[in-house]
DNA sequence: CGAGGCCTTGACCGCGGTCAATGCCCGTGG
DNA sequence: CCACGGGCATTGACCGCGGTCAAGGCCTCG
């Protein structure tokens, strides 16, 4: 995952001047009360947000019951996909859980960008890659690992996470129940 | 997902013949014996397989045990993306359980043709955003379905899957043991 | 006819879920 | 300044899904 990340922001750093600047016109800077969504349930998807500041998460509810599906922190990009890139309803939310700055990407004008700047879309291709590894991995997590090794891992790659993410996410975002989280931690 | 296929279908359809020309120079068919492997753990994914003939299974080995994370049929695409994507050694097998015919594309060529034309750019990229979404699915699916609905549905997706793959494949596709899937279907 | 691959069936167990009670921290108002 | 209430987390009792181990059935092919 690393390298990835290392090969996208070595992409970035020798993006022509211009192109950038092209991004930036297209993005505004949005800031985010704790709490506030940024996509609900049933909306369609419009915008990528670049997190500068604060935390994200995404959940949807099944059953009445959430399930976070990802936990996101400074420099990570929240969208959901399935609903960005068909533009059309999703069921996934978007919120923030802690006060927060995101730069915010219409959908519509980073297409119209893409065509005219092919580099751009290399680099949309190359963050969706990084994403879909990311979720090869997390499929091969909950199917290697148990919760209470997830756990561990979780607190390895996000050693801050406990001050700023509650434990109810922590928990729904491992697969798992907040007294099952709790009794791992009374374990360890 | 149909939506998305429908989208690639339509966007190959509209390619220039001159790109459409290249994409054949590049790959060449390939015919694959049941049981053969077109990629082993530890080796770099240098092609990927358009799949004209036959079915495939991805998976990989933890602690001694194979777990089948894709079962591709006619019109998949099969490629280990992590290894893939880097060009660096991964952890999946990719591997014929029927005779197969393959069009295997070169990594390399790929990646050049696309410089040269953005077309395959964006086709690179709506497939691999298919992918990310079906892999967001399977967590879904996953998270939300129990074993028994697990099968049920990939019956529905997969009417004939029965009768091409073999049950201990199809019970380590849907994340349980042999003996699992063997109750539920006398269940049923 | 015998051997091996594939699947089924049975007995047992453990991880993690649910429900419910309790604990703890903190902000707000009397 | 203390008392109370609400949100978040912990703990306990119990249960069920799916795993494991082991035995047995059933084809197919040599």
């Amino acid at each position: 995952m690393k390298e990835h990340l290392h090969k996208i922001s070595l992409f970035v750093k020798n993006l022509d001047n211009e192109v950038l600047s092209v991004v930036q016109t297209i993005s505004t800077t949005k800031h985010v009360k704790k709490g506030e969504y940024l996509l609900r349930h049933d909306e369609v998807c419009r915008h990528s947000y670049w997190i500068e500041q604060g935390v994200l998460r995404k959940f949807y509810v099944h059953e009445g019951k959430e399930h976070t599906t990802e936990l996101l922190f400074e420099n990570d990009i929240a969208v959901s996909l399935a609903s960005y890139s068909l533009q059309k309803p999703g069921r996934e939310y978007i919120q923030a859980i802690t006060e927060a700055v995101v730069s915010q990407t219409d959908f519509a004008s980073f297409q119209t960008a893409k065509k005219v700047y092919p580099q751009l879309m290399e680099l949309d291709l190359l963050m969706t890659e990084y994403h879909a590894v990311w979720l090869e991995k997390r499929l091969y997590e909950f199917h290697t690992l148990d919760a209470t090794q997830r756990y561990k891992l979780l607190l390895q790659e996000h050693p801050h996470i406990l001050h700023t993410v509650p434990l109810t996410y922590i928990a729904s975002y491992l697969g798992i129940s907040l007294e099952t989280l709790s009794r791992i931690r009374a374990k360890i």
